[in-house]
DNA sequence: CATGAATGAGACTTCATTCAT
DNA sequence: GATGAATGAAGTCTCATTCAT
């Protein structure tokens, strides 16, 4: 990893303290959370007002600002956790793990795209949020640059460079590889949200094994 | 084409409507486009208050609603055309061009990513805006999918099949390639617009190149 | 009359004005015109737009006050010509004919039903506008009170002096009966006009037998 | 009573719940809606704002919107529970004692008159906007229409026909007398509203008297 | 802690009126 | 004289936020 002492602004510390609170939540503070989710990912953040959140979650209007300062505040505890989650030292271990292994690429890529899969079809709304948001709060744009982009470039091209220097993988650019492994991913999840109904049941093998067999070095095939 | 007869739903009449209109339009109407333009790409459309747009366009506010009846009907004066310049016979004729030419692959999606690139950066601001707010206004989403995506899906599944057939590419599912295809485009796409500083030079080349290394066949290679 | 001397404030001043022009009107001005009793009617004065009025009458919202300074001045331009004709000296001569004639009770009120009942049927729209507008402009309220009431009041209490002199009437109040004679009429009118499903052929005849049956002292009956 | 099943419409429906409501009005509600009354009886109901009604009331312009989804639900909220007064079995109750009593009409008349007028100068400035406002929304109309109307009709004609059968009216058309008995009311009341300086003391009792003398018959008299 | 009435800034929209063409 | 685009004040209504209970 180059960059080894990512910038945690003040926003990503008030998401971390978020995160923290969200296990000693009160039930009202998570049925106002899971409110947000619902009502935020469907109509976005400013087509959601917080009467709307409040009435759907069975709490008074007030309830929210008791425990989210602001509206925007309330936001970040959305979308907090999940950087939290796909950022935090427990989980990122896995991920070295899995990626530092030495078995071969589709296994690796494999696990990993289940690994992270996993992560977002649990938290699909959360993280349909935190993409629309990002788009028009720069600071949350930050957060997942300084956070997830960086951290997941890092490991990427190392992962990539070895395997070029094992023959593995073609010698194209590392930067090229690193960018096509990340985009077909989120192409094929973006694709398969804005158009849900084309989804094959496959979709997911098909995609990677046209990704790996156009990475992969072919000796003698 | 399996799709001879596109549903041309009420919003797209509306649209080729106001397409038509945009070239006749007053410069004040122009203005206030291309200011509604700039700030919705930015903050999204229930983001932007019409008094915003106004004022950047250096007019009044009751202006803008002489020419668009409400603020609903700018955004899709805003995104019509967009569509239209996607969907539009005239480009489509290239497009099926391009498609049904006996060229190999690499020249065919090579001059279909460019076509398609171009529309899409010369008008990066209106596609931004179509592709959020298609989230959120279910007769856009409807518009793209019904004029667009149910296209673009029939001309890539023809080339798809008429390649294998040819021996070209690999005997996969139909539907995983020509997801494969799409996917990877988009995925480039909100990469290159999310992650703009990361973007390299020859980007596009490596991933038409991976992804083609990807799909074709290896004769005797 | 009592009062010979009636104040023609300002406002009268300007309908007498409009009434002279209401011939002279060029085909634009009186389509105008048309159009605003029509729709003002309707809706009231403050529920009526001039944009739907100029669009009604075929003409561009513009043309509207370049007859009529303002939109009010346009509703003077629709009620004066009423007051007016209600008491123009013409016509004023032709109910102190009516009401100083020597005839029977029963023939004076009824030439002077039909004629009063013919102007206002022949203009009903022109007259709903009056008596509505009349409550919320106090302007038109004191154009009434100086003019119509004035001078019904004062041709009554003449007419019905006379008749109790005469023996004819009943010896009540002079001001109770005339009071009678127009609230009676005007209960018929709004009457009729609000419940028109209700309206019999000969009610007015009924109405009328009654009244003066009330009216009338019994001679050895 | 021949229309033993009023139809109560969805308007009638919403304004009992108001009616109930507002004895549990808290002070602000009740502070708006006589506001609002005073305000809309002087201006009209398109006349009136609602940010000079919250100036009035001393409230803020958004309270009238907690209390009233809308301006014309506001307007509802006024004219409703003069409605259910008119026509609330309670009261109706009362008018049916009075009618059906074997007393003598200038009894009935009279008992009915005060019973009737002093809930109308009671409410002077409700029954101002109701009356008012009827005109231009149809479903007020049609609530005093399916309510007051219908059951006074009845009611009047009952009583007439009785009278008549008895000998105490004159034959005449039933239908007629009703209309004269409740246009001869309506039209006192109208005329007091409109000129209220020409009023008289006794001028009820007079018009009573030329009513009944009228409709009456006369014995040997 | 929770409530929900109250607030007032600001949103979208309408409208009477003006004025260059 | 007629037009209709442009204006900006004012209208109705929404909303995030506060605070007394």
């Amino acid at each position: 990893m180059s960059e080894s002492k990512p910038l945690f602004d003040e926003a990503i510390q008030n998401l971390l303290e978020s995160l923290k609170d969200e296990k000693d939540m009160t039930e009202k503070q998570q049925r106002i959370i899971a409110s947000a989710i619902e009502i935020i990912a469907e109509k976005g953040f400013n087509g959601s007002s917080t009467s709307e959140i409040a009435k759907n979650a069975g709490v008074a209007e007030g309830t929210i600002f008791r425990h989210f300062k602001t509206k925007k505040e309330l936001l970040y505890a959305l979308v907090g956790p999940m950087l939290i989650k796909f950022a935090s030292p427990l989980i990122m271990k896995d991920v070295i793990r899995i990626i530092e292994s030495e078995a071969p690429a589709e296994d690796v890529l494999q696990s990993l795209y289940e690994n992270r899969l996993d992560l977002i079809t649990e938290n699909l709304p959360r993280v349909k949020i935190l993409m629309q948001e990002a788009l028009f709060h720069p600071e949350i744009m930050d957060s997942i640059l300084n956070n997830l982009a960086r951290q997941g470039r890092a490991l990427g091209d190392n992962f990539v460079t070895e395997r070029i220097e094992s023959g593995e993988f073609r010698p194209l650019p590392t930067n090229g590889i690193t960018r096509a492994i990340f985009s077909t991913l989120l192409g094929y999840f973006v694709f398969s949200q804005a158009f849900p109904e084309e989804k094959g049941e496959d979709d997911v093998e098909v995609i990677i094994d046209i990704l790996l067999n156009g990475i992969k070095e072919r000796h003698g095939d």
